[in-house]
DNA sequence: AGGTTACCCTGACTGC
DNA sequence: TGCAGTCAGGGTAACC
């Protein structure tokens, strides 16, 4: 049986003049948003917000309404990215946490107000004639406010794991978090107080390119296999960063080069197709793990 | 305490 | 062709 082909989830940057420069659709997981964090860094730094607009309550939870009165007129300092949240710095020691959830997007525009969709959430513009759009019509999204020194003690970021990017992050780090851990391994990767920023399609992967059977448990993982794992995490998140994220198709222009998504993805989404590991002919399988959806190969992964 | 499931939401897809 | 039902995703609360 084939696998369904999943809905297309976007945290897409649009910056545009009259019109928008194009539509970069893709999966909002730690590569993603690093890259919609210094699209916005490199765009928005120094930028005083002159007006915002909540159009909706609530995404994942209620919107708080302090975000007006606390950012309106205020200069935006910095940006930072942890596990999957952007963190905006502003000048009154105030930062927006922003997660993207499944399909969220920020959205930049410069010029006149840009039309606004009804999954616009939050509009705001800037002293620059800059928009910025909170797109998500799934509202998976969540945002909240923090004292920017206060930052890692909230509550949405408190608990979460290391960074898998971090220097720090060894081998030895891997085997710290999942001693113990009687769960198998995808699920463990996905757990972000174990490990920050990984989701089901970098789980799937780094564990394809590690050899190692999704469902092994993670507490059974040996100090050779989590060396392994911890480089290819690395690696897949490193390549999926440098390649702008899985962008998988421009809306607006033709675009004839296949994107980053279909060559890089090894197992992704890629049920009852052959396995791309050299030498290994193996058919790609599709398992549910707590109601999400695992790729692996039986053939090269054990 | 730690592992597991349900829930939130909606566009895209599947099957009739 | 159109409709109804299903699925995908992340994070948390609630459950076991």
């Amino acid at each position: 049986m084939k696998s369904r082909v999943p809905t297309i989830r976007s945290a897409d940057l649009i910056v545009g003049g009259e019109c928008c420069l194009g539509l970069l659709i893709i999966m909002p997981e730690l590569p993603e948003v690093e890259n919609v964090m210094r699209g916005l860094a490199q765009r928005l730094t120094g930028q005083r917000l002159v007006g915002i607009e909540l159009r909706r309550s609530a995404l994942r939870w209620p919107i708080p309404k302090e975000i007006v009165e606390q950012l309106t007129g205020k200069r935006i300092t910095g940006f930072r990215r942890r596990a999957k949240y952007i963190i905006i710095n502003f000048s009154n020691n105030i930062s927006w946490i922003i997660h993207l959830g499944i399909s969220g997007r920020m959205l930049v525009f410069n010029g006149s107000k840009p039309l606004i969709d009804i999954h616009d959430h939050v509009v705001c513009y800037t002293d620059s004639s800059l928009w910025i759009k909170f797109n998500d019509y799934r509202r998976f999204g969540m945002m909240d406010l923090s004292p920017t020194n206060e930052i890692y003690q909230h509550k949405l970021l408190k608990n979460i794991g290391p960074e898998p990017l971090d220097k720090g992050f060894s081998s030895r780090t891997l085997e710290s978090v999942l001693s113990g851990k009687h769960v198998p391994i995808k699920a463990a990767l996905l757990n972000q107080k174990l490990v920050a920023g990984i989701g089901n399609i970098y789980a799937c992967e780094a564990l394809h390119r590690s050899g190692i059977l999704p469902s092994h448990f993670a507490m059974n993982i040996t100090k050779k296999r989590a060396k392994k794992l911890v480089f290819e995490i690395k690696s897949v998140l490193t390549e999926a960063i440098a390649a702008g994220g899985t962008s998988i198709r421009d809306h607006r222009q033709v675009n004839n080069e296949p994107g980053f998504f279909q060559n890089a993805l090894r197992v992704y989404n890629r049920e009852g197709e052959r396995c791309l590991s050299d030498g290994c002919y193996g058919t790609v399988k599709r398992v549910v793990q707590y109601g999400r959806s695992t790729f692996y190969c039986p053939q090269c992964q054990s």
